[in-house]
DNA sequence: CTTCAAAAACTGGTCAGACCAGTGGTCTTC
DNA sequence: GAAGACCACTGGTCTGACCAGTTTTTGAAG
């Protein structure tokens, strides 16, 4: 194996190990190379790759540094190499949107034709809850709501992957999501497709409210578009989970 | 930004779009490094980067590679609590298949939308050595067809996701399945479908594709659905992998 | 002609030393 | 005491060389 791997493995499991602590500087790169005595290229090579694992942070003029581990992250978890991929790249949140958008419809779907007397209780129960609130609070609500169709398709694998889809979009979507709704015409149309697809569900329409849910997603993600292009920075790279999970104002 | 993070984070979008396939080979150091009008060291610092995360793997003498999407255990699957709940419950089998019957019949869209040159002749290559093999040899083939058109995509989300859910099938389903294969008419059938699903995806047929994708899933899953009742045990607790493999004979 | 081993031409891995570019402290100078 | 020059750090980049695996080419032996 490479040497510049075998450094960045020894230094991560000091880190990991708690032999240094978050924020702590690491020894200055020429520092490193003597003491191990190897060039200093290897150093930098090892040190870009911790830095690609997410492990340290490097400042120009400065130094390395141990990287502030994310304590929400662990729970919702995955760091893998696949989050690391996706991580800051906006394209991922439409790529995300365009699973979601075939998943919510076949969850809608059905949901519209399997749902029983309870879970159309439970979905009208959310769904009034969510229309009779302040809209600047509906981060849950909104999420109860489609939750609730979800789980009434009676999938649970479903239920699990579009949960997941949820998390990888906390990990994806920064803060400002909030501007969304706030937009009057916006938020009126977003409240038209819930009731839309409310009924479709209730009244148990599968190809109706399929459709529906489909383009509430799809809605969604496209003003999410429109406001990357105007408004600039909707999405970054993610810092802490209270400020990802604005998100959901946006209502998805 | 340092100029080796404005480069890995390049490479890492151009892989992401597309442009790089998995398994495919990176240019050269020194190419890149002349290419980009860089040094050489910088190139490097930008490849460990992208190998901390896993994006690439890189071997002495030979190259650097685009490491394959899927990683040998990804998230949405594995060892989450929900996991224990799916293990021997038949119904989850079936479960998944709903919803890969909706995501492959995504994938086909997309695929037949954005193949790129390259992603065609990886689709017809994986399609030709699948059709001129011997059928009980079938698994990786199969396998490699469907996932060449997945990823065909360009959707690295969808890509994931339905590995997941492959992944879920493998811990779910036990062998047997090879059952299904060896009946002639079964086998004409799929074979049919494999080759619709080819021309429709390659001649950039959107709609076609999908409802042939989701046709395909949903055959399969109705004829395991009737081995279930007849045969008997289609069904097990997975006990290793090497078993579990043996599934894809169903061909999905 | 074919065979096969040596040599050449790739690939990544490491080293050395130089210089540029931010950062922060020190030490004059006003 | 404050302002600015200076200096000693830090990481960032470049160059060109050499080592070490891998693949291709080549050329002589059969």
């Amino acid at each position: 194996m490479a040497i510049s791997q075998e450094i960045s493995y020894r230094l991560e499991r000091l880190i990991l190990d708690g032999g240094l602590a978050p924020e702590q500087k690491i020894p200055s790169e020429r520092q490193l190379a003597t003491r191990l005595g190897v060039s200093r290229a290897v150093i930098r090579e090892a040190l870009h790759e911790l830095q690609g694992r997410g492990v340290i942070e490097t400042r120009h003029g400065k130094g390395s540094f141990v990287a502030s581990m994310v304590p929400g992250a662990s729970e919702i978890g995955e760091q893998s190499p696949l989050m690391h991929l996706f991580e800051g790249h906006p394209r991922t949140l439409f790529d995300l949107l365009e699973v979601r958008e075939q998943l919510e419809g076949q969850a809608a779907y059905l949901a519209a034709q399997r749902a029983t007397r309870l879970d159309r209780h439970r979905i009208t129960k959310a769904f009034r809850t969510l229309e009779d609130t302040d809209p600047l609070s509906n981060a849950r609500l909104d999420h109860g709501f489609h939750l609730a169709i979800v789980e009434a398709s009676h999938n649970p694998v479903l239920v699990h992957v579009l949960n997941s889809l949820k998390n990888m979009m906390l990990l994806t979507v920064q803060a400002s999501v909030a501007n969304l709704n706030p937009r009057e015409e916006m938020r009126k149309k977003i409240v038209r497709q819930h009731r839309q697809l409310y009924e479709a569900v209730i009244a148990g329409k599968p190809a109706n409210a399929q459709k529906v849910a489909m383009a509430h997603v799809r809605f969604v993600s496209e003003a999410m578009r429109d406001m990357e292009k105007d408004g600039g920075t909707l999405i970054r790279l993610p810092v802490n989970q209270d400020a990802a999970n604005e998100y959901s104002r946006a209502s998805t």
